[in-house]
DNA sequence: GTCTATACAATGATAGAC
DNA sequence: GTCTATCATTGTATAGAC
């Protein structure tokens, strides 16, 4: 899995490499439509041509782009499943590395996330879906195991599953929005304390300050 | 506020009101930079000098699709503000308040939420931030409130109010994106209910299914 | 107030030399 | 693999008639 990390943080000093982390930069910052090839060549310190010969177009370097985090995400992701513990501690540990990776790549996840959430924007069309519904999927699955082994209170999982999911959200959207806040991992740490609150079964409740 | 409220929602069927509509729709569907001059005034059925003499540019009738919609917000969320009840109620009422807004300017929403949380697309700046800064002092105060009545627990009163602002996050956002898996204010109303146990007082709690 | 026709700049993409 | 030079297309915006 570190290997496939790196592929995303470190591109070769090559051509490919500079023109590959400017054009993240570029699209972070503008927008898939409102970037030009012009931008992004020019940031990476090279020609046109240059673009074309390794990707072939716009879209294709684009779609390099969001296939090398796919992979990572999907890495992760899954790597988060194989831990033991309270469910409270699996879920803590799955959210504190999925919001490690986006501290990580902060500028892919802002491109992602405009696409997904925001209009296409001309962008070719990429399964961020599958992404989300991943996330989705293996934080009910972690919840779902808190209930039935009673150290969460019975209730709707579904429920359950997006109040937790509310903390995370509130982060991961402040963090791409207002990095200056400052938001970070001790912050959805403390928020989704809050959180398990109110999910704890009422043996387990202990008195919070 | 009923006024200004219908402006928005119905546009005259004026050259300049269809416009209005119809850049609405372009812009949520494919963004500020994507949309085209061409496509705003197909879609309304005029031609193009006809928009460039009611809004004198592009910009013109986004800042002017903007300026309505901010009027109405404000409008609303201070409203909430004159409301009796407990604190639970009243933030309630208050979310229950901005998501109905939300839900009748759903395009409109989507083009707010894609240049406040992505990329500018080179739309012109408008001061968005304002809007997100007024929800979190109104629910700000709403919960000191509650903490200081007793109603609930004490706590660090900015993570309590994220840890509310949560679930409306969640709901408003799966509404945008995913509008086919109808959250509402249903839903809205039990996620915060699981978000709110959390929050109670000790001697207030009660017994949850 | 609304049209036809068009100016003018910028865009994504390529040909062909090296 | 990388360059210079250029093309075809599309974009915003406007002039001038009605």
């Amino acid at each position: 899995m570190e290997a496939t990390r790196t592929a995303l943080v470190h591109h070769e000093d090559s051509a490919r490499g500079r023109l590959m982390t400017a054009a993240i930069g570029v699209f972070a910052r503008k927008g898939y439509a409102a970037t030009t090839v012009r931008e992004i060549v020019e940031a990476a310190g090279v020609t046109k041509p240059v673009l074309y010969y390794h990707f072939g177009s716009k879209e294709g370097i684009f779609l390099a782009m969001m296939g090398e985090a796919f992979q990572e995400f999907e890495a992760t992701a899954t790597g988060a499943l194989g831990t033991k513990g309270s469910a409270e501690e699996r879920i803590l540990r799955f959210f504190d590395s999925m919001f490690a990776l986006i501290l990580e790549h902060l500028d892919v996840m802002r491109v992602l996330e405009a696409i997904y959430y925001g209009p296409p924007q001309g962008a070719p069309s990429f399964d961020f879906q599958a992404l989300h519904t991943r996330f989705l999927e293996i934080l009910g699955l972690l919840v779902r195991e808190g209930i039935e082994s009673g150290e969460f209170r019975p209730g709707d999982p579904e429920d359950l599953t997006w109040a937790i999911a509310g903390p995370f959200e509130v982060v991961r959207g402040m963090t791409l929005s207002h990095p200056e806040m400052d938001f970070g991992r001790t912050t959805l740490a403390r928020l989704l304390k809050v959180a398990f609150e109110g999910l704890r079964a009422a043996n387990k409740k202990e008195s919070v300050q």
